[in-house]
DNA sequence: ACAAAACTTGAGGGCACCCTCGACTTAACG
DNA sequence: CGTTAAGTCGAGGGTGCCCTCAAGTTTTGT
């Protein structure tokens, strides 16, 4: 879209970049739930000014993980690039979650629903399609569980997320025992 | 202890009760962080009574969870009666989750830590003797992965919060793929 | 029946966060 | 420069939850 109404005066552009710079450090730091307050304070700009920009939490967020969440294609396409299914899909998955071991807001996007951030429902749907055709080669290769699909994913997604959360020492743990339970 | 001081005037036990009883729903609906008013509306109470019999929401958690986690002991000693040490194992973790999956409240005091209600964490102490016996006795039999422990366990169960939390209909899916990746 | 002790009550103060809006400031354009 | 539209500011109102305490009520023991 880019309705490129009339631009944003100097100030104001100078303002919005602050307040996203603010809030991807604070997001990646304490996760989706940080206050808007101290996004503008860190922004060093004022409330009022934070919510002339983004008038909700979810124009932040709409802003910030599209971009992010392109690091998922790339991580998607190297996989596809590895020959053994087996192995290019347990390699999706830790490249995945190291990822979301590594920023607590992207934790939270890929845990919650967004209703009211299309375009970072979208990013993810994409996502979701490379790890849906990785499953379906490794299911034809026979070396994945049969019963199993992308929606166990999502499933598996949010566990990592809480494990993440907790014991960050202990999620590549985690994760290959699940990935044993995965062999055909 | 139990330092038997006067006992309560007979309106004041009632209340008691009737805190405990709601408090006990309220828990197990919609987990520990249920505001302290409602608990007060369903018991018909005051929440200045609330606050004399129950000064902190600990006390409420200590008053009703450590009974409750009494029947980590009965799948405890369930599993442990039973001869195959890989299927002790397997039925104890089905149990447990069972467990945890019909009552958010105790989802929650599986997944949190909890300083103030000692209680409650001697009581999970003791459940997790149970879980350590079953865990020695599969690795001694060689079939469970050799580098399985307790900790692991604890880790399990916060991912089985989430799962159980987000998708009650799949955990034990879920479940069963980890319990395959357990296999020595 | 009465007084003292025990208990109950709910208004209200505190806090953290949300968000709005009218008064001020400043960039942009002639 | 001067005008004005665009932008900034932050005090303050709203909400939901926490918890306290002075005034009123009920139980208990005599």
């Amino acid at each position: 879209m880019v309705t490129a109404s009339r631009p944003l005066r100097a100030d104001a552009a100078r303002n919005r970049e602050k307040l996203l710079t603010a809030a991807t450090e604070l997001f990646a730091e304490r996760g989706l739930d940080v206050p808007m307050e101290h996004i503008a304070r860190r922004a060093e700009v004022s409330i009022g000014t934070l919510y002339k920009h983004f008038p909700t939490r979810d124009d932040f967020v709409a802003s910030i993980f599209p971009q992010r969440l392109a690091a998922l294609e790339v991580i998607g396409e190297k996989a596809l690039a590895e020959p053994d299914p087996w192995q290019a899909l347990a390699g999706y998955l830790e490249d995945l979650y190291a990822m979301q071991s590594e920023d607590r807001g992207l934790n939270d996007v890929l845990t919650r629903e967004l209703p009211n951030a299309p375009q970072v429902v979208a990013a993810c749907h994409r996502g979701a399609g490379h790890a849906g055709i990785l499953i379906d080669r490794a299911l034809e290769a026979g070396v994945l569980r049969a019963d199993y699909s992308i929606a166990d994913l999502a499933t598996l997604t949010r566990a990592m997320a809480q494990v993440i959360r907790d014991s960050p020492g202990e999620w590549r743990r985690f994760l290959s025992i699940y990935v044993e339970g995965l062999r055909a």
